[in-house]
RNA sequence: GCCCAGAUAGCUCAGUCGGUAGAGCAGAGGACUGAAAAUCCUCGUGUCGCUGGUUCGAUUCCGGCUCUGGGCA
């Protein structure tokens, strides 16, 4: 069974380099499982590689899509499957490497999408109802059509009670029963799971840095430049840390300080919430990186456990 | 040097008419199947500055000391 590198790791990790040492090494390519760094236009903010980075090694779902799409996990573990079998026949290895925890899952577990697809105009009426009316009262029309999925989803959380009654009324199937049924078929690729761990503080250390380092190299000149373009924060790729903050400065609610803080902050609880997801992926071998740490290095520890 | 105010959780502060204390922020843990860098859930023990006194009992009242603001010289 041909394999596929997995490399997960908060932001600032280091995922990038190493992913990068490591397909010069093994003959690969890289698919990003990024859900920000798809989008054209953004950067800086979505510490995307750049063209001298990369070192001639070529990627995928970078800069897929506008930055005025609507993109979602079903589309993007279609176009990430199809990539790792061109890398795969090319004969080449194919390397996962984001921190999307959701992308990475749709495509490890080899989750199947149905045909439902989304009604915004059905979600936009479903929102003001909860507004309204109160969360309780959509989360009891939930009970009533799919009780296994009102049992899961706290009521407060209300982007996935629509979304369950959604699923609902567009296909007349319960998204429990859905979820159920989307890992009957195993993946055909052997995924091989690599972890980049870091203290705590250190991580928190080096997204200070980085977030300093963003504003440096010019954040807030592109976000400026997106904004004129005509996006605002109803736009899926403006809710990014990093974007939105940027964006609210720009209008005038907070002052830049205040944005590159809650930029520091959002990133950081971003990290936590990244290390939920993936200490639940199982089979992950977890790697230790620090300062000292040498990307190449690493990629010859992923190396020799590959073969071995 | 004198006067005033303050000293309580990592930070900002509230509070206890004397029965060893609680908010916000920060932080930690968790959930996650078409919005996911989104969204949501849970979590608060700290010599109540130090030291004497009063008291059954002091973080709370009284004295002294130290430190930090502000004012007067």
């Amino acid at each position: 069974m041909k394999y596929v590198v997995v490399i997960i790791g908060p932001t600032a990790s280091g995922k990038t380099n190493i992913s990068i040492e490591l397909a010069k090494k093994i003959n690969g390519e890289i698919i990003s499982a990024d859900s920000m760094q798809v989008y054209k236009h953004m950067d800086i903010g979505t510490a995307k590689p750049t063209k001298d980075e990369m070192q001639g090694v070529q990627h995928y779902l970078i800069d897929e899509i506008e930055p005025f799409d609507v993109f979602s996990v079903a589309q993007y573990k279609k176009l990430a499957l199809e990539y790792i079998d061109d890398i795969a026949e090319k004969g080449k290895t194919p390397i996962l490497c984001g921190g999307t925890g959701l992308y990475i899952n749709s495509v490890i577990y080899n989750i199947e999408f149905s045909e439902t697809i989304r009604d915004i105009k059905f979600r936009e009426k479903l929102m003001k109802e909860a507004k309204e009316k109160g969360n309780r009262y959509i989360h009891d029309k939930l009970k009533i059509v799919d009780f296994a999925a009102a049992e899961k989803i706290h009521e407060n959380n209300v982007k996935r009670v629509v979304r369950a009654l959604e699923v609902y009324e567009l296909s007349h199937k319960t998204i429990s029963e859905q979820q159920k049924n989307s890992r009957r078929i195993p993946p055909k690729y052997k995924f091989v799971v690599i972890g980049l761990n870091i203290d705590r503080k250190l991580l928190y250390e080096r997204i200070e840095k980085r977030v300093n380092k963003m504003v440096d190299s010019g954040l807030i000149e592109e976000v400026a430049k997106l904004r004129n373009m005509g996006l605002n924060r109803n736009h899926l790729s403006m809710q990014g840390i990093g974007y939105k903050e940027i964006l609210s400065n720009l209008n005038g609610e907070i002052s830049i300080n205040e944005a590159i803080e809650a930029i520091k902050k959002g990133t950081r609880n971003y990290a936590k919430r990244q290390m939920t997801w993936f200490r639940k992926i199982e089979d992950t071998v977890w790697i230790d990186v620090d300062e000292n740490t040498n990307p190449s290095d690493i990629a010859v520890q992923i190396e020799k456990m590959i073969i071995g």
